[in-house]
DNA sequence: ATGGTCGACTCTCGA
């Protein structure tokens, strides 16, 4: 049997429910993260996926951020944000944990930073060094982990169109690379990039280039990192470009990965 | 060519 999870950075829930609902019923996965949900709690629509045979936990807030965790298996100890007394509100609606079958899931919506000598760029640097301290504090890598989410960093030159145009960038700056690349050391593998080694794989294309997906100027910042345990029990891993031709599309597509879930509790 | 387009919400910000 196989266990599947996926990643998906919807950009407001509410415009992107016909997405999300036909997505479920096509794809028919045992997880869904999401981000960028842009919906308060209360408005969450959780009768809705009940519906489609899916459980969920999230915390939202107005506007911006927002991550959920959807699950066709029970959800336990679901948990935001990184309980490191630095939390502020928008850390709560940037992190989900949760225990699926005996999985540790850890749902991200990683600061963007806005321009490399933003302050906020330097909050996006520390946000990962509390990532891996948070690993180490709760976690070991031995354990079944799946990290995943809009990481908001493409991770080497050939995750992103052009490498150079973009050194500056605060989605590939070398400062954000080796952050990322910390905490993968602690002990995730990109299982992605295991599975497709070729370039020219994207998860994200800005709205502002004119026909970004036909001329596939994109970039790989959607991500499922797995630990060791998990990369042994992996099957496959892909891109779903599907959505981005059915109606008002994300600017971020789906990253699915699939495991043989024989020794899953 | 330093723009462009979305989404949420007040008009401008964040991505």
């Amino acid at each position: 049997m196989s266990f599947s999870i996926a990643t998906f950075n919807c950009n407001s829930l509410r415009a992107r429910m016909h997405i999300v609902t036909r997505w479920l019923k096509e794809r028919d996965v045992d997880v869904l993260c999401l981000q960028e949900t842009k919906i308060q709690d209360d408005a969450f629509p959780e009768e809705e996926f009940r519906r489609l045979g899916y459980e969920s936990v999230y915390k939202g807030q107005k506007s911006y951020n927002g991550v959920a965790v959807l699950s066709r298996h029970s959800i336990d100890d679901a948990q935001f944000g990184f309980n490191d007394g630095e939390d502020l509100d928008d850390d709560v609606t940037r992190l989900a944990r949760c225990r699926i079958k005996g999985l540790l899931i850890v749902n991200t919506y990683v600061p963007q930073g806005k321009s490399v000598i933003h302050d906020d760029f330097q909050r996006k640097l520390r946000w990962f060094e509390r990532l891996r301290e948070l690993f180490a504090r709760k976690y070991r890598p031995d354990q079944k982990i799946i990290w995943c989410g809009d990481l908001n960093v493409a991770p080497e030159p050939i995750d992103v169109h052009d490498p150079d145009l973009y050194a500056n960038h605060v989605c590939f700056h070398e400062a954000v690379r080796a952050a990322l690349k910390r905490v993968m050391e602690w002990g995730f593998v990109d299982i992605f990039r295991k599975f497709h080694p070729e370039p020219g794989q994207y998860s994200f294309y800005d709205y502002r280039t004119p026909r970004a997906v036909k001329r596939n100027i994109g970039w790989r910042l959607d991500h499922i990192m797995v630990t060791r345990p998990l990369e042994e029990a992996a099957k496959d891993a892909f891109i779903d470009l599907e959505p981005r031709l059915w109606e008002r599309p994300s600017d971020h597509t789906f990253v699915v990965a699939r495991f043989d879930d024989a020794h899953f509790s």
